[in-house]
Formats: structure tokens, C-alpha cells, sequence
DNA sequence: GATGTATTTTGACGTTGTAAAGATAAAGCC
DNA sequence: GGCTTTATCTTTACAACGTCAAAATACATC
């Protein structure tokens, strides 16, 4: 074998992205700490300075990694929905989009700044620019690549400010989610065709 | 004159809701603690207890007060363009919407949940209620009551997912953000014609 | 003018992120 | 194998934070 353990405690980088995944998905986000997270790691408090200038520079290689589960999320959902056209793929990646943020809102969360001390590090530039490319080539397969890009920008914010405003619960408590989502992804779908 | 200074200081309350205001407009969010808006207000760090059980009161009275501008923002504008059919008066909210968050990031992010241990007082959940009857009135004239609930969450959304994306600088940085902006809102338009 | 109450200050506690210095274990070299 | 060097982790320390309790202060009322 070819001995993965260099060092004392082996590959503590990797256990820190670990434990503050593990930690943003239980416990609420403000109580997140870097030393809960080094805790969790079994490690001093300070062990974790010498893989991460800062705590910010930890939480931004964590969102980088959001970004790239997200994009493969939408990817995944785009090739095995059923209806395979330009606009059945988009919705698919509509509805990949709302629950990937059902289901990880901790992480969705950082990904979209809710923590300003975030590093905004080469990583999650590369992988949220591959997002935009992903929504981008998907729009242009229906509008086509002129105008791709302004209407990317709607897609997205469409879909991005119903997961917000999901997330934050500051959609009226009567209506019914499911709903909501559909009605709000179907309106979407028609405004976008609009020149 | 009535004399409106009935204790040592005057109207501390009234105070630290200034100094917080200023605060968050002033510095970077994140920067913003209990401690300095006392120290900004001239008091001692323990002084706002008695007025606000924990920082969390006060910034969610501070957002309550965002909620009570930004509606009559929308409604300002809403009065005031020159186009006044259901269609000119709700374009005049969504430019009103992006201007607000534009001009008030700070205060805009804690309306929408920037800042976790900001406690949703009654007032903040009543004046955040009249932002919705607000949007859902809007566009009421527009699709018809039976729809409005539907739609506005649609509306809401494409607008609110805009100005979040702008603010977190997540948008691609080449394109022009005016342009960005006219053509989310004329296809967020067109979108919600569709039954 | 004395009493009582509302308001503010002082001081303390446990927590946080970060920095510097010391300890420890692995790697490289002879 | 022993020695040196380097990377990694721990210990210790610091300033700042939110919150609490006790003391001090200023106003209101009688």
C-alpha cells in the first residue's frame, strides 16, 4: 500500500472539510464555529491553521465543493428526466435546483454568502462559473446563444429567489409549497420564450 | 413642551435603532455587533438590555423598520410612474424592489435572513404581511384574485433571486447590469400572463 | 425631601478567531 | 541507526463578542 498517512494524524484537510460538512448539516449555522469544527476532528483548536489561513478560507473551500455537487446534481437530473427536449431538461434542472437546496440548506446557504467571512477562493470561483455555464448551455439549446446569457440570468434568479425565499421562510404559511413551485417554474419556462 | 427626555439619556431605544441603521450601513455586516452600536449610541455595552432583550430583538426591530420603508418605497413608485396601466405599476415596484436592495444591502440582507440570530418580532411578521398584500394587490390588477397568491410568489421570486444575485456578486461579472435587470423584469412580465 | 422605580454602568463569565511559541513526529541524509 | 530538518499539531495567550448579575444613578411620585 502505498501509505496514505503522511503525517501525524493523516489527511486533516480532508477530515475538516468533513467535519464542517457534518456540522452544517446539523446544528444550526450560526453555531458553526471553527474550533466546533476542530473539535468534531479531534483536534486542537488552532490544528487547523495550517491547512486553512482562516476559518473563511475553510467554509469557502467547503461551499466550492457545494458548487460541485450542485452542478452534478442538475447535470444528473437533466439526463435522466424523462422528457428529453430542450425545456423538459431545463425544468429538470429547476426542480434538481430546489431540492438541492431542500436538502443541503446549510451548504446552499454559504454558497449564496449568508456567511460574509467567507474566502472567496479560486475554487469556487472555477466551480460556480461552471454552474453558470451548465444553466447557460441549457437555456441556449431553447433560445439559442444570443441570447442565452440575459436569459440565464432570469432562469436563474427565478429559481434562485423561490429557494430563498423557501429557505428563509418568508413565503406566505397558507400556500402549498409543491405548488408554489410548480406554478413559479411553469411561469418561468413561459416568460424566457419572450424576446 | 411636553419634554420627551423622561429618563437619563432621552430616547435610548430610538437611539440604538439609529446607531444599528447607521451601523450596518456603514460597516461591513459582519462587523456590526451589539457592542458597537452602544458604543456608537454613546452608552456602555450592557445598556441596551433594557430596551432589547438580546441583539437579536434589536436587529429584527431595525429589519421591521426595513420592511415599513421598502413597502412604501414600492408604493412611492408604484404612485409616481408615468405609466400608470397594472403592467407600468408593477415594472415600477420591481425597479423600486432593485433600487431598494441597491441602496440599503445591509438592511435588505437582515430583512432576508443574512444574519441567523436576528429574532422575528410581530412587528417584523406584520409589516413583512404587508409587503406581500402590497405585491399580491399588484398583480391582483393584473391576472385577477384568483391567481394573485400564485403569481406573486412567481414575481416575488424572479425579483427578490435578481437582486440576491447582485448583491452576493454572483452574477457573470461581464454582462451590464441594467440590462440584466430590464430584461429579468420584461420576461418575469411576460411570464406571468401564462395560465 | 424621602422613597421607589426605571435606567444605566461596572464587572464577570464563557465563547469565539487568530497569532506565537513550544512540542512532536515524520522525512531526508550520513 | 543516529542526526538534522521540516511539517504538523498543541499549548498558551489575547482581544472581542453576547449575556448576565450586581451596583450605581437619575428620575417620578408621594
Amino acid at each position: 500500500m502505498e501509505s496514505k498517512k503522511p503525517y501525524h494524524h493523516g489527511d486533516l484537510r480532508e477530515q475538516l472539510l468533513i467535519a464542517g460538512e457534518q456540522a452544517l448539516a446539523e446544528m444550526p449555522i450560526e453555531a458553526v464555529s471553527l474550533r466546533e469544527i476542530a473539535r468534531r476532528a479531534g483536534v486542537s483548536h488552532a490544528a487547523p491553521k495550517h491547512h486553512f489561513a482562516s476559518m473563511g478560507d475553510l467554509l469557502g473551500e467547503i461551499a466550492a465543493r457545494g458548487f460541485v455537487k450542485f452542478v452534478s446534481a442538475l447535470d444528473g437530473a437533466s439526463r435522466q428526466t424523462a422528457v428529453q427536449t430542450p425545456e423538459g431538461r431545463l425544468m429538470a434542472m429547476g426542480w434538481a435546483y430546489l431540492r438541492f437546496a431542500e436538502a443541503n440548506p446549510a451548504i446552499y446557504a454559504l454558497m449564496f454568502g449568508k456567511i460574509d467571512r467567507m474566502v472567496v477562493t479560486p475554487h469556487i470561483v472555477q466551480s460556480s462559473i461552471a454552474a453558470w455555464m451548465q444553466l447557460e448551455n441549457a437555456v441556449a439549446a431553447i433560445v439559442g446563444p444570443a441570447r442565452a446569457a440575459s436569459v440565464a440570468v432570469y432562469v436563474w434568479s427565478s429559481v434562485h429567489g423561490l429557494s430563498m425565499l423557501k429557505a428563509e421562510h418568508r413565503l406566505p404559511p397558507h400556500l402549498t409549497l409543491h405548488a408554489a413551485e410548480e406554478n413559479t417554474l411553469r411561469m418561468m419556462l413561459a416568460g424566457l420564450k419572450e424576446i
